[in-house]
RNA sequence: GGGCCUUUAGCUCAGCUGGUUAGAGCGCGCCUCUGAUAAGGGCGAGGUCUCAGGUUCGAAUCCCGAAAGGCCCA
């Protein structure tokens, strides 16, 4: 069958004709026996091929074997930050997972143990409302109608609800974690262990009840979350009062006081001053005889324009102390109250800059009353109303009595000044009730005792980015509070605090052992969770009459992944080894939000327990947002679905894509189409280079070590010390932790690996037989995917095992099976070769010159010309072009090539003086030196300076030595040359053509033809042809000059001219002015 | 309101301790090369280095403000 059609090339028309029957069976390179290594097809389809990957370590077990199979080594520590599984991993947790599995990875393959255990996180709040929206309850009441036992069954559920889906999207991404034997925060061993670390803490003394100021709902009866509360605020319009206080040792002088709550003042105890503002004492001219303290700067908002005299100035500090005459005294005192205080937190932005104190309502008020042991009045019961003790109003909702109580103060004439303001208010977000601060008794860590111990062992933690360390964590750190530690909720680690009904004496339990002793009955079968823990009484050992019952609080869920380090072994009850030998961790990764949570709770507990911090380097990676750089939020609907990404491209794709795209620190602007760029800039780059190298190895039959002794060029070398230099930064970026230096050099090699290792090796590959040159080659060509093979194993798994298996395993059956079990490359630093590196950057740059000037001149590349000449900038380059004349010969098409002599008339020079150098140099006189240098004569200079010599400038009748690395020389050529240039490089060829280069350019031209016909007519490579061809009588002379030249390129056996060439596949062309007819026939082997 | 971080080309990012004319990749337009390549090479358009002060012979870089975004705390 024959068939016939046109095809446009480079805008002309080429008109084919092949037989297709001809051709069946016949494309494939592929493999008969012999072959080295499997074929490699130029397509990659990624997910496939990391499918495949999956099946084979699964199959294989091979994390079982990098893992459990080497506990005899010495251990590498990660932990695994736990999970909460109640809702579906998305593409922020995708990130944290690569991050944490590039580092055992490696590790493994430097001959440590890394135990990858899971874990999960299970407890707490989010857990609780998933189920509360299941069963449709809105308040606290409902649950304990429900039944505690039931509604905790749904949560011990509704944690796992997703747990597939993670362990499914986990395992395709290549997170190496052992599910199997995870750590489950909800197990009686976890919180025996976390009871114990309670009890040890309280046995230290560091547990306490006290005070904690939350924002309550008093219509739900119920302290809200941070996150409840940001949900609800609104601006509202609420009181804006200014009170006065009269000072009891200072004659008719009053404290001004502002406050936007009145219904707070009957529990005020005192008054707080900024320590280093300065306050006045002003009187009126109104009333010259009463006398007020406010902040200077606050003069114009509490008086306005009304004439004062200011009688002095005083600094916070001298406020301090004086005590004044309480505005109501409804409540007992138990202790000193109602005098000034000072406290940094004041502010002068509004009020008077004297603060109204009242600790039961509002955070920093608690904060304050605690350092200055201040008495704290609960004026208001649970549902928000007035206790008995404030008589008038006791029953009233506070809200409603601030209208009575400005009533009240005006008529003692107590009141300056009454307004309204509008603010913006937390509200409850169920029921649109105005929230209260209120003071809750809860229980404490006095973390602020062992302040001073976080604060020195977090100097010895490794922090990346490092800014966390003494920036947001030490920060945190420094400003330390007592880890409010108790809550009011069902479903969590419950505090095993038990309290006398009759004397009210405390006991912490440390363990279920303890528990059936003081109770008598064996505990060891017993659910320790609410309720059931609730129903456990014993006799108080204190007054023995008593009956002790639990505290109704459970614990913060911070604690329980806190607790991990201990808790996932059941220490101290069992694993004493395990435990030591797994703590503190070497390496831990969270999110940059985990300051707050995890990476505080690991180290407050492990530095009150043990004394110690429980993670030496850590890894604090910064959020992904949208494309726009806004957060994803479910409720913008901009959240990026991990499935669609890995779907598409891949998991190394997209692992890679966050390893490289920004520091681990920084957010990142996050979209698909970044991923797809990952896959065909790098991806296929080092995919293509692979396909090549096996494509061409089994044609040679090529085995690593065999055939003729290699005898490398330069250009291997380079590649060769490129290579080891790669090996070294790379390692140096694991052993510090430096994701970034880790990967991009990698990036940076391939694409010199690529394109210009191999676009400068191409013809080694292709020339038929064998010798030193070409075993040079495949042996460079061979290490260096075999190394990238190694040092992408931690972070592109699964191209990297491919590599691994085909190029590695096939030849070497005896390698450990897997790229994961192989040992990381070392660095051969004799193979480095700075200098080289170096020269080979020059070349490639004046090789893009030299392209830049062929096509300036509109000289195809095909085209050979008769010499190019290079301009370099210094002295100790100038002999490169002379070292590296082939490679730049051929990339340029160039019969010589040589270096822009100072003396020839092509080129002028310009002298360009280094600012860096002479600034350091000569400071404020560079200037002068610069000009100086301007006016040097640029010719006669630049040879003195191109030969490394100095030259001499005058400055004010000074005289000054130039040195030659001060200056640098651009030559600029003169007309009649096509240039190009950049900086002091530059590259003129010269475009003056002889029939013979003619020729050879027409020559190319038939072999390009040629070559694209062979491809059509889906030839092998390697296929030998026979070749027609009709050609006009011009060419017909370049094709015969040219004949063994265009018979080796294309493998022609035979090169006959034909009046009417036929065969498998014929074309016609015309360019340059010549018509050309050709056709080959395919040559049967033997 | 406080703390920490980020801000450089349309997009994603480099720019080391201050030092030539601020770079790369992607994208875009034109040209070119090609028997590994979804590629490669060249040219071009595209930048008040977020803004405003200051230090300096010299600032994207250091200092002080401000703005926008992110996270945490309040």
């Amino acid at each position: 069958m024959w068939m016939g059609f046109f095809i446009i090339l480079s805008g002309k028309i080429l008109i084919m004709t092949f037989k297709f029957s001809i051709m069946n069976g016949k494309r494939q390179l592929i493999a008969h026996g012999g072959c080295m290594f499997k074929a490699v097809s130029s397509k990659l389809n990624s997910v496939e091929l990391e499918e495949a990957q999956l099946k084979f370590w699964k199959e294989k077990q091979i994390f079982k074997k990098s893992s459990d199979d080497r506990k005899d080594r010495k251990p590498f520590v990660m932990f695994e930050g736990p999970p909460t599984a109640n809702g579906l991993p998305g593409i922020h947790h995708v990130i944290g997972r690569v991050y944490k599995d590039m580092f055992p990875r490696y590790k493994t393959m430097r001959g440590y143990w890394v135990d990858r255990r899971g874990g999960w996180d299970t407890h707490g709040l989010p857990v609780e409302i998933e189920v509360e929206k299941k069963l449709g309850f809105t308040n606290k009441g409902q649950i304990e109608a429900y039944g505690i036992d039931k509604f905790n069954e749904h949560c011990k559920e509704s944690a796992f609800t997703y747990i597939q889906e993670w362990e499914k999207i986990t395992e395709r991404i290549a997170y190496w974690v052992d599910f199997d034997r995870a750590y489950i925060t909800y197990k009686n061993e976890y919180i025996e262990s976390v009871w114990w670390l309670l009890k040890s803490i309280w046995e230290k003394e560091l547990l306490y009840q006290g005070y904690k100021v939350v924002p309550y709902c008093p219509r739900c009866g119920t302290p809200l979350s941070d996150h409840e509360v940001s949900q609800g605020y609104a601006d509202t319009e609420d009181p804006s009062i200014t009170v006065r206080m009269k000072l009891l040792d200072e004659e008719d002088t009053w404290l001004l006081v502002w406050t936007t709550t009145p219904w707070t003042l009957p529990s005020n105890v005192a008054v707080a001053a900024h320590p280093e503002v300065d306050y006045v004492l002003v009187s009126t001219e109104a009333k010259p005889n009463e006398k007020y303290y406010l902040a200077k700067e606050l003069i114009p908002m509490v008086f306005g324009e009304e004439p004062l005299n200011i009688l002095k100035t005083v600094k916070g500090t001298e406020l301090e102390g004086k005590r004044y005459d309480p505005l109501f005294k409804f409540m007992p005192l138990e202790k000193p109250a109602h005098y000034v205080v000072n406290a940094d937190y004041v502010t002068t932005s509004d009020g008077t800059g004297l603060v109204h104190i009242a600790p039961a309502f509002g955070l920093d008020d608690m904060e304050v009353s605690k350092k200055y042991d201040l008495p704290v009045l609960i004026t208001v019961k649970d549902d928000g109303s007035f206790v008995d003790d404030v008589s008038p109003w006791a029953g009233q909702f506070v809200k409603n009595v601030d209208p009575a109580i400005i009533k009240d103060l005006f008529d003692r004439e107590l009141m300056v000044k009454s307004e309204r303001m509008t603010h913006n208010y937390p509200f409850c977000w169920r029921c649109k009730t105005p929230l209260l601060y209120m003071a809750r008794p809860t229980w404490f860590i006095r973390t602020t005792a062992v302040r001073h111990r976080l604060v020195e062992i977090n100097q010895n933690i490794n922090w990346l980015p490092e800014h966390i360390k003494t920036g947001r964590f030490g920060n945190w750190l420094e400003n330390n509070i007592d880890w409010a530690i108790g809550r009011n909720r069902y479903w969590a680690t419950p505090l095993p605090m038990w309290v006398c009904e009759d004397c009210g004496h405390q006991h912490c339990v440390g363990s279920l052992d303890e528990l059936s002793e003081l109770t008598g009955e064996d505990q060891s079968q017993l659910d320790m969770h609410r309720p059931y823990v609730d129903d456990i009484h014993f006799d108080c050992p204190a007054c023995k009459n008593g009956k002790m019952s639990r505290v109704p609080e459970v614990i913060d869920v911070w604690f329980d992944s806190g607790a991990m380090p201990v808790a996932q072994w059941h220490y101290p009850f069992e694993n004493e080894a395990e435990f030591k030998k797994q703590f503190p961790a070497d390496f831990i990764c969270e999110a940059i939000d985990q300051t707050r949570g995890w990476f505080y709770s690991l180290l407050a507990i492990s530095t009150m327990v043990f004394d110690s911090t429980s993670y030496e380097n850590v890894i604090c990676y910064g959020h992904i947002l949208d494309g726009e750089g806004k957060k994803m939020s479910k409720h913008v609907g901009n959240v990026v679905n991990p499935w669609d990404v890995i779907d598409k491209h891949g998991a190394d794709a997209t692992r890679w894509y966050m390893y490289t795209a920004t520091p681990p620190g920084n957010s990142r602007n996050f979209s698909i189409d970044l991923v797809g760029e990952v896959l065909r800039t790098f991806t296929l780059t080092l995919w293509n280079t692979y396909s090549f190298f096996v494509t061409y190895a089994n044609l040679d039959q090529w085995k690593p070590g065999e055939g003729e002794p290699a005898l490398y060029s330069d250009l291997d070398k380079w590649l060769l010390s490129s290579l080891e230099t790669l090996v070294k930064d790379v390692t140096e970026a694991f052993e510090s932790y430096d994701v970034i230096g880790a990967t991009r050099p990698i990036e940076a090699f391939v694409d010199q690996l690529s394109n210009w290792y191999l676009r400068r090796s191409r013809r080694r590959f292709w020339k038929s037989g064998a010798d030193a040159d070409k075993t040079a080659a495949y042996e460079t060509l061979y290490k260096a995917l075999v190394t990238l093979s190694k040092l992408l194993a931690p972070t592109m798994p699964f191209i990297a095992e491919e590599l691994y298996q085909n190029l590695v395993l096939s030849v070497e059956p005896e390698a450990p099976e897997s790229v994961h079990l192989a040992d990381w490359p070392s660095v051969d630093e004799s193979l480095i070769d700075a200098k080289l590196n170096r020269d080979m950057n020059v070349v490639m740059k004046l090789a893009s010159l030299g392209h830049a000037a062929r096509a300036k001149s509109s000289v195809k590349v095909r085209q050979p010309l008769s010499e190019a000449a290079f301009a370099v900038g210094s002295a100790d380059e100038t002999d490169i072009v002379h070292h590296f004349a082939d490679i730049l010969q051929d990339e340029l098409n160039v019969k010589s090539v040589s270096l822009l002599s100072a003396s020839g008339d092509a080129v002028d020079y310009r002298l360009n003086p280094l600012p860096k150098q002479l600034g350091q140099k000569y400071k404020g006189l560079s200037p002068k030196v610069r000009q100086a240098i301007l006016n040097l004569p640029a010719r006669e200079s630049a040879e003195k300076l191109l030969a490394g010599q100095s030259v001499s400038i005058v400055i004010d009748g000074e005289s000054y030595e130039v040195e030659a690395d001060e200056v640098e020389v651009i030559t600029e050529s003169r007309a009649g040359y096509e240039v190009a240039a950049d900086g002091a490089y530059l590259a003129a060829l010269v475009t003056t053509l002889s029939p013979e280069l003619i020729n050879e350019g027409l020559a190319r031209e038939v072999v390009r033809r040629v070559q694209a016909l062979r491809k059509d007519a889906g030839l092998d490579i390697a296929d030998r042809i026979h070749l027609y061809y009709h050609a006009s009588p011009r060419l017909a002379e370049a094709i015969e000059a040219n004949r063994e030249y265009i018979a080796s390129e294309t493998l022609s056996l035979a090169l006959e001219s034909s009046a009417e060439p036929q065969g498998l596949a014929t074309a016609q062309d015309r360019f340059d002015g010549e018509e050309l007819k050709i056709a080959v026939l395919k040559v049967e082997k033997e």
